[in-house]
DNA sequence: TTGTACTGTAATAAAAATAATTACAGAATG
DNA sequence: CATTCTGTAATTATTTTTATTACAGTACAA
């Protein structure tokens, strides 16, 4: 995962949180993440598409949080923005040699096992608590 | 980290280990893998700094494991391929932002954590076990 | 009922990361 | 000293990621 993705959901979520029940415009956001306004429609996007928010269109509209601060897991923003393995891509090996033919499912099995450490690190994690963190 | 790299270097250590006491060329195992040699030899370049492997150079030269494969972790041949940190990049948020100012220490901490948290379940495999699964 | 301030989304362009290729000097062998 | 390797750098190509631009659609409120 070589982006900047799982970092913008992060910070938005936490604008959001901060914000109480205020809406906030994807300008707003934008000048605090230091992004385009675009980009950050369609990260909002996905963290809508797994119910972590919510948005009204129209003039006065905006983004809220969907839960509270307290019921969104951070393995939920992960999963909400994860596209590629954690732990990177295959190659297409060589199928007349045998490791060549075996390794990916190999992998396969082994990045499982790995991401699923991580995740399950990030599910004791909430919002809430990811946010005390700023004074 | 979104590219190849340890599914790279797992290819080759595993060649390596099933191979036995022989050497093997940056030739061989670019046909196993099916990259070019080049960048097999890079790949065993940061092996080798890492100590995982050994090579001889000239006529008849090739890689070897530099240690038992019972004695290689996966969270080694992790250590020696990551360059980039597990869960992506940071924004360059805007200082002005109390959220904005923050945030980076505050997600490098998170990051960190749940980066350990995969790195621990790699460290429990070798590459003795990672090959056993090889029929 | 119309202007304004928003969102959603797509199309395109730009930038950055990654991988592939090529080339060649140097090492070891026989 | 010809051959077969490695090490490494330079270059190019490809793919991924980010940024930009544009505009239709929605909702409010005067």
């Amino acid at each position: 995962m070589n982006n900047v993705r799982f970092a913008t959901s992060l910070h938005i979520l936490t604008l959001l949180h901060l914000s109480g029940e205020e809406l906030l415009s994807s300008d707003h956001i934008a000048g605090s993440v230091n992004i385009n306004p675009a980009i950050i429609r369609k990260e909002i996007s996905s963290l809508r598409e797994h119910n972590l928010v919510g948005t009204r269109e129209g003039k006065g509209g905006g983004t809220y949080l969907n839960k509270a601060a307290g019921e969104i897991r951070l393995s939920q923003v992960y999963e909400a923005v994860i596209q590629s393995p954690l732990l990177g891509r295959s190659n297409t090996p060589n199928p007349k040699c045998p490791v060549g033919r075996q390794i990916n499912g190999v992998i396969e099995k082994l990045y499982t096992e790995a991401e699923k450490a991580m995740i399950t690190s990030l599910d004791k994690i909430t919002l809430e608590d990811f946010a005390k963190d700023f004074k």
